[in-house]
DNA sequence: ATCCGAAGCGGACCGCTGGTCCGTATTCTA
DNA sequence: TAGAATACGGACCAGCGGTCCGCTTCGGAT
């Protein structure tokens, strides 16, 4: 119950292995090729501190993505429309993918570090059960999808957002930020069977 | 040009060490839990016998989903309607991710293991491109749906039968054979533009 | 049947990784 | 300022993918 506060230098040095991960993530290749010694070194601390304070190498990734979606999270859980609650699902659904994609785009070094941690499903992680449950909730407010519908839905569009596949697309083939989120919003669109998008699709060539 | 015959021995090894790595692969927790020199062991070969006829992990785990992947190919390529040649693309597509998504289920080990292997994404293995460009292909011959659109909607449609997505709903959810196919195909549906399938969803609450 | 070159074999071996241990240095409390 | 609790760090370990090289086995030619 009591939490001990921790010490200066702890924090600190948390503080830096997180500034140096980031960083080397963001440099480097590929993101096996990022070894705890190099974060460590990169950080000027020891190894051991490292495991102690994140457990191994999936908790620090898991932290650090922790860290830099609080953001995304704060302004979904508690925030303006259209992101923010009390917005209408058919609308709000699409703003969350795309910051979802937004997210993942800029933070693709790190997206793509999770996902790839280890053996461990992604499915896993923390924030994508709170993802899919809150996607899944708005799913089912909108008419026309059935309850059991909604569930495999939101896995389906949160599958769309899949680091690697970003990773495919914007890193191997230069898609540009702005064309991958029109095509996921037209996509999502399809999905939740906006009649409009279907006919603007059928007439316009562009 | 001239092929050199392989020596017996080495076929029979090489089919040894599928047979071996394809029970491993069923019968263990995680993919990543067997380990080359398990399946050495297994198929009662030596170590460098596995890498001189493989390459790698990598290469071991894709000539084997090759191997199982054969006749759903040939299936796709060359084989009666639905999923064959010359089928309506609205009523091929849906066939072809079913088949894809049979395929994931019936070799969850496999396909896990092929998409977890080392750091290098899916989307550089082999059949994934092949996939894609059927997928798009077909779908650019439905009308309403804009090419640029088409590219993705593959992609999407693809990642909604991604081998960790389907083990998740799958493993450790237990959701049904029958209930998944059921599940991607009215996702399907709904992003071809179904309008029947839309006013079915909309009228019963089943 | 025999012989011989070559293709194939296997297990000892290597480099490197994630993860641990324990003597030492630092920080907080009184 | 003294002492105990906490954190540090680099040497250390086990296990992995992958390679090497002396030996075995195959198969065509005689």
């Amino acid at each position: 119950m009591t939490e001990r506060k921790p010490r200066k230098d702890a924090a600190r040095n948390k503080a830096a292995v997180f500034e140096a991960a980031d960083d080397l993530f963001a440099h480097c290749e590929s993101p096996e090729a990022v070894t705890m010694a190099d974060i460590a070194a990169a950080a000027g601390v020891g190894k051991a501190t490292l495991f102690r304070a994140f457990g191994d190498r999936g908790g620090l990734i898991g932290a650090l993505v922790e860290a830099r979606l609080e953001p995304v999270r704060e302004a979904v859980e508690t925030g303006p429309p259209p992101l923010g609650p009390g917005t209408a699902p058919l609308l709000r659904v699409p703003a969350l993918l795309d910051a979802i994609l937004c997210f993942k785009y800029d933070n693709r070094h790190l997206a793509l570090a999770l996902e790839g941690s280890g053996g461990s499903s992604p499915y896993r992680a923390g924030h994508y059960g709170s993802w899919h449950t809150t996607l899944r909730t708005l799913l089912e407010q909108i008419p026309g999808l059935s309850g059991s519908e909604s569930d495999f839905t939101a896995h389906a569009l949160l599958a769309a957002t899949r680091a690697d596949l970003v990773e495919h697309l914007a890193g191997a083939r230069d898609t540009p930020r702005e064309r991958l989120r029109a095509e996921l919003a037209a996509f999502t669109a399809r999905v939740l069977g906006d009649r409009d998008r279907d006919r603007e699709a059928a007439g316009g060539t562009s």
